[in-house]
DNA sequence: ACCCAGGGTCATA
DNA sequence: TATGACCATGGG
């Protein structure tokens, strides 16, 4: 029995609206096509974004921007092409895998038209998705109302003091989704804006100092 | 020379 | 179930 944490929505929508009137839309998920998102998604596991581009650009430049191709390249030629994205035999294999789901399923038109929770059940077990990577997917590449945890959303949301620090991500989840309701447009823009928020004035240390945030969601510091 | 990045898997206790 | 090691490049 996993316990359900209640976030008030009023406080959620406030903390949202500030920082989309700060940082401003954010237009995530970067990429041409669906698929193009996620090999983002798999790429960006641990990884700065700028890196992530230099290899999708390598992929794009050997015309290998495509699950066919993918799936059937030299796993070593593929790691080559990923290498600027880092865990590059890993994320190989991992993008492999992936590949080899989706083209298994049918391509983009089959899966789009299958429940969020049965994709979401499926993603999960391709080897190297986990829930943020899962997530991503959902949201940014096949627009279902899923919210996307990470680490920053984490941070953020236990610092305000709503949820406690080693909350679990689908609790974590839930709570954000129930407070904000089933949003694709909100969901998409609250994450990429955690996101930018988090890797600019809340960073690990030191601890958030002249945050946007204070004044609007009662951040005090710590 | 550190620390960090748009995580996830696997082995071990 | 819960830690810890491991994966690896590039920017601040």
């Amino acid at each position: 029995m996993v316990r359900t944490v209640t976030l008030d929505p009023r406080a959620v929508t406030a903390c949202y609206r500030r920082l989309l009137a700060h940082w401003g839309p954010q237009h995530w998920w970067p990429g041409e096509t669906p698929f193009e998102v996620m090999v983002g998604a798999v790429l960006t596991q641990n990884t700065a974004w700028s890196n992530v581009e230099r290899a999708i650009a390598n992929l794009r430049a050997a015309d290998a921007l495509d699950p066919a191709a993918i799936a059937a390249m030299d796993r070593k030629r593929l790691g080559v092409l990923l290498r600027p994205a880092g865990y590059f035999n890993v994320k190989a294999r991992r993008l492999q895998a992936f590949c080899r789901w989706y083209l298994g399923r049918g391509g983009f038109d089959a899966l789009a038209r299958e429940p969020t929770d049965t994709l979401r059940r499926e993603l999960l077990a391709v080897h190297g998705v986990g829930p943020e990577t899962a997530d991503d997917v959902l949201l940014y590449a096949f627009e279902r109302p899923v919210f996307v945890v990470d680490a920053y959303t984490r941070r953020l949301f236990s610092r305000l003091g709503w949820v406690p620090a080693d909350i679990g991500y689908e609790p974590l989840r839930h709570a954000v989704e129930r407070a904000l309701g089933p949003d694709v447009a909100v969901f998409n823009e609250f994450h990429a804006l955690i996101v930018r928020h988090g890797k600019t004035t809340c960073r690990p240390r030191p601890l958030c100092a002249g945050c946007v945030l204070h004044a609007g969601c009662g951040f005090a510091g710590s």
